[in-house]
RNA sequence: GGGGGCGUAGCUCAGUCGGUAGAGCAGCGGCCUUUUAAGCCGGUGGUCGCAGGUUCGAGCCCUGCCGCCCUCACCA
């Protein structure tokens, strides 16, 4: 449990405490935030103000010592004189980089104009027994820096920078739909069925009840039952759960944000995504919708592209017929695709995937989808081997998903029929019966859409892994004896009760 | 799961041809009241990811394993 604690910290949190110092006081002064303070400095000098936070390298001038103290807003340097602290000077050393201090001092600047608190009173808010990775060069090594985020966090400002972009996304996401008269919901995380999307799920267990439960790879087809019942614009914005490889764009946990609108269909929602998009420009970009991604350039700014699935398919497939099994088994091989035991419609979507996707530098609406491939998208009236369904595609990657719903409950029970028959491990095993029994109450015709809400964060924010927008990406558990692994499995505490 | 790369001090990294394990920063002692990657002097600090093997001798070569990164496959 102390393995990795710097023996000489450990040496001085004793020697606080048998000096009768606390080196965890329960509270401290507070003071206000750095950042409060810098922007008119100036005026503010010869006042004195508290501050508090985590304290940087130490310039030690015997006499004289600088640090810099940091806290969410900003960071300040603080200087320790030793004539204006009599009490604190003889034991300065048992406060040092890393350790979490509130200090109160005069404002004022250094020989140089860099602003200053002139310390006249420091107190150890908490000792820190581990001491802060190199100044220079922080913390670069990947796996720590996901295995100790804490640290990463306190060390890389732009790490702190990049997760506080992702909350105003999620913040301005909310507020777009919220103006639309959107309500935000929350539908099970658990469920007896997965479904709305192919993916292999979690599966976990119920003691009480004795059942199989699902962690959900989608809320969709919860979200449109709320569309039966009259709720009409509805989003929830919540992890769902994917048993699948991990990269650098997928965790197996992830953030999907889905919206349902009735009485729109699926050239509303474009226009959705797009005044989506607008916004997240505007507020989180200041209105600059150029960002770097993987050393190319995207603008954001709407309006997208837009291009046919099939007219795309065509144009890299030249002479392949996408309903035609024959034609794209040939053209398969010729790719070099795996075939075997492959569904025709599966086939013919991993030549599109295959020949196209990557070449979608976008933004781009890639529009009428097949039936095939989308069990729950309305047909297109003239032509119903198409769906009304788009995707948004930015670098290559599938950013969002969305389509006219379908809500005719005979054709919903048929494809899922279809899916039964032809069950893997990303199906289900039986129809989802009681979403069929709410279609069949009647639902009005509705847009629905999906959007990921990591990928949109890595566009947003220049990140080339998943990892670098999620606080806590999955890693392997490292073995007990080392010391960064997790205690040796002892007795589990006992649950308590939520007071 | 396949392919490629990486793992050396708390952190960032060197380590040549197989020949005594190195630097900077942090931490420790000393000097210094205006530095800001402070500076100077002196010392401390190592399961070279783990386990085997080859060798008189392995951080280095070989085998297996663990972990991470990239990439392909799968997906959003």
């Amino acid at each position: 449990m102390t393995d990795g604690i710097a023996p000489d910290r450990l040496a001085k949190l004793q020697t606080l405490r048998s000096e009768g110092q606390d080196p965890f006081p329960p509270r401290v002064p507070r003071g206000q935030p750095i950042g409060d303070l810098l922007p008119d400095f100036d005026q503010r000098i010869g006042q004195t103000v508290t501050v508090a936070g985590r304290l940087g390298v130490v310039r030690d001038f015997g006499k004289l010592r600088f640090a810099h103290v940091t806290d969410r807003t900003g960071a300040l340097q603080v200087g320790f004189q030793r004539d204006r602290l009599p009490e604190f000077w003889p034991g300065r050393k048992l406060v040092e980089g890393n350790d979490l201090v509130s200090i109160t001092g005069e404002l004022g600047t250094t020989q140089k104009g860099e602003p200053t608190i002139w310390a006249t009173s420091v107190v150890l808010a908490a000792k820190a027994l581990r001491p802060a990775p190199e100044k220079w060069h922080g913390l670069t090594d990947t796996e720590q820096r996901y295995r100790a985020r804490y640290v990463d966090l306190f060390a890389n400002p732009e790490v702190r920078q990049s997760f506080a972009t992702r909350s105003q996304i999620v913040r301005e996401v909310r507020a777009y739909f919220d103006s639309l008269g959107y309500l935000e919901v929350e539908t099970p995380i658990l469920q007896p069925l997965f479904g709305g999307a192919a993916a292999r799920p979690f599966t976990t267990h119920h003691n009480t009840l004795d059942m199989q439960l699902f962690l959900r790879i989608a809320p969709e087809l919860y979200l449109k039952r709320l569309i039966v019942g009259g709720m009409e614009r509805v989003y929830e914005i919540g992890r769902v759960f994917r048993n699948e490889g991990i990269s650098t764009r997928h965790n197996p946990e992830f953030t999907m944000l889905e919206s349902y609108e009735a009485w729109a269909d699926y050239r509303d929602v474009m226009a959705r995504v797009e005044g989506l998009f607008a916004h997240l420009v505007d507020k989180v970009r200041g209105g600059d919708g150029k960002v770097t991604f993987r050393d190319k350039d995207y603008d954001l700014s709407p309006p997208f592209q837009k291009a046919k699935y099939l007219d795309l398919f065509v144009e890299k497939n030249p002479g392949v017929d996408w309903f035609d099994h024959a034609s794209v088994l040939t053209r398969a091989r010729e790719l070099h695709l795996k075939t075997d035991g492959i569904e025709a419609a599966k086939l013919a979507n991993d030549v599109f995937e295959a020949t196209v996707e990557d070449t979608l530098q976008g933004p781009i609406f890639v529009y009428d989808y097949p039936v095939a491939i989308s069990p729950l998208a309305k047909r297109l009236p003239e032509d119903p081997r198409v769906t009304e369904r788009f995707e948004l595609f930015v670098a290559g990657m599938e950013l969002g998903n969305a389509f006219s719903e379908l809500n005719d409950p005979i054709d919903q029970e048929q494809r899922f029929a279809e899916q039964v028959t032809h069950k893997d491990d990303e199906t289900p095993g039986e129809v989802d019966v009681d979403y069929v029994t709410a279609l069949e109450y009647g639902m009005p015709p509705a847009g629905g859409l999906g959007i990921g809400i990591d990928r949109l964060c890595m566009l947003l924010t220049g990140s080339t892994s998943i990892r670098d927008v999620v606080l806590f990406p999955l890693l392997r558990r490292l073995p007990a004896n080392d010391p960064n692994a997790p205690p040796a499995a002892e007795e589990p505490p006992a649950p308590t009760e939520p007071s």
